[in-house]
DNA sequence: CTGAAAGCGCTTACAG
DNA sequence: CTGAAAGCGCTTACAG
């Protein structure tokens, strides 16, 4: 199209700074990495080189020289959804506390590609998450690369979750808790532990598990659920709904319907984003640890340590269940 | 602290590739770098070795002699702002239209430190969605790496930015085209483009440009100012406010007070990110053409193609301005 | 304490 | 159409 930029000044190398400083090449490894094995006033003629130059190590070559490229690989659905954004963030701040950069990947193409797009590119270890088998981690492992599931437990997978049973159990039978008697579900439609746990608890309590309202994990999908929610004669007077990205597209529907919440149908939900405590009216939500989740799972990938752990869920309690009138 | 995996099986490379398939190493690269220079035969033998291999090329390398990392940068003050986490997204998507990956970058201490970091990594090119001066930009420059600001113009700097002034302008105008006589500010206290158009709207209309309440580009800074807003005892009939983040705060604290939205306070605002049309009640919202501005950012990244670009933003209008009752 | 040298895995002219 | 070879910029034993 227009006249592409010429290449510029040549890329500054090592091999200038050693020129400038007068000292090998091998010397301004060794100071930039911080090796003892170099003199001070070597040290300080180095440095004055670097910072006159402008230099700045090639990190492709550092990478296949060491193997590691510093950086950390992250798969997510998407970072639309708001509890993947958080993730994202705060992944991107602890892999810094270990110097890495992170690499964000969307497995928006599937998960294989996704993993097999981080494969090859030395990445010093991957965090997923999405939903996964140890199948599809199959590329990572054969190229020595640690993985470490976020969110949920998989089996034979190091991976660090949250106890999303409890979790949603704890929802429910706080909403049975405020006395009601129909608690809806609004969810995948596929079982799973948070649909368990609302189906054991409204067990334990002796009423029926119903309605079972379908919607996939995202906000248009939870509108929708809410729509059929706001038109049902029998609607319950309360509902756990699997997500707070669900449960606000849930709540946009009622209001729009004349709905209100808590009054007419209360409302607990699960993830605990920020978001939950910016709508209206905030949510009561089993929140994930999400902090200390990627905290552990980016320690572990660094100290390439295995296992499974599975952290609580933490109900906070707001306006959306009739708590805080 | 637990024994660490043995470096298990040796990276398969180029050369074992060759060796299976019973050609040179050459050949195994022009293969897969889709060069016209070998036989079907060849082409056949060398694939099936990759796939029985699981051979992926090694990225570092590849980056060494090519120069390329194949991957892009973004720097970002967060993902945790509604609508950065969506240019990441997007940012994301361009990117691998390209075959490209993403490095996402926070500026949360500061962006000479986040460009830095980019700067050695053999990224094509940085898209900046921060603050950013052209001096910020210069290790770039140093290392021929193009750069896009993205979301505002900077002088003498590519940028694809949105026509904040007209924007914010519009939507102003539009609250007033309601009649409303008293139409606040909610931003940041620093001059600016959107203030600008808040100021000279007022002006032509005849009203006084009143009242400012600051506050900077968070949830939170909108919670304050709305709770400020509901406390006041001559509150605007309108406020405009200069971000949809800030907005929903403002929405928190309005409902918190019992301030009816858009009865007793009508809103505006500014981005048009997704949770614009979730909150409630929905934001009328001058829209940044984000799916375009990072498109366009990112094609011109790619052909290293400079210069500048304003984008109108687009007024949507929904409940919170009172148009839709 | 410092320097010369090998090698990480790839790509790509250059000969054949 | 294919192979041998150089070289991208670094790190790090190994001699001195």
């Amino acid at each position: 199209m227009s006249e592409p930029e010429t290449s510029g000044p040549r890329r500054v190398t090592r091999a200038d700074v050693a020129r400038r400083a007068g000292v090998s090449t091998a010397a301004v490894s060794y100071v930039l990495n911080g090796s003892a094995k170099v003199s001070e006033a070597t040290r300080a003629r180095v440095l004055a080189a670097v910072a006159e130059l402008g230099y700045r190590p090639n990190a492709a070559a550092r990478a296949l020289k060491l193997g590691s490229a510093a950086q950390l690989g992250l798969v997510v659905p998407g970072v639309l959804n708001r509890f993947f954004a958080e993730l994202t963030d705060l992944a991107e701040r602890a892999a810094a506390t270990h110097g890495l950069a992170l690499v964000v990947t969307s497995a928006r193409d599937g998960v294989g590609p996704a993993i097999g797009r981080l494969a090859s590119r030395q990445v010093d270890g991957v965090l997923v998450a999405t939903g996964v088998t140890a199948a599809d981690l199959a590329p990572l492992a054969g190229a020595g690369i640690p993985a470490a599931v976020l969110d949920h437990v998989v089996e034979g997978v190091t991976s660090i979750g949250v106890d999303r049973y409890q979790g949603a159990r704890d929802a429910v039978e706080h909403l049975l808790g405020h006395g009601h008697r129909r608690v809806g579900f609004v969810g995948p439609d596929e079982p799973g532990r948070r649909r368990q746990a609302w189906t054991d608890a409204l067990a334990a309590a002796g009423v029926a598990a119903e309605p079972l309202v379908a919607a996939e994990f995202t906000r248009g999908e939870g509108y929708r659920a809410g729509r059929a929610l706001a038109a049902m004669p029998d609607r319950p007077s309360a509902v756990f709904v699997t997500s707070d990205d669900q449960a606000i597209g849930v709540l946009l529907a009622l209001h729009e319907a004349g709905v209100r919440v808590p009054e007419d149908v209360a409302i607990a939900s699960f993830d605990g984003s920020q978001e939950s405590a910016y709508c209206w009216p905030p949510l009561t939500t089993a929140a994930q640890p999400s902090e200390e989740m990627v905290r552990i799972a980016v320690d572990r990938l660094v100290a390439r340590e295995p296992g499974q752990l599975e952290l609580p869920a933490r109900l906070v309690v707001r306006r959306s269940c009739g708590c805080t009138p």
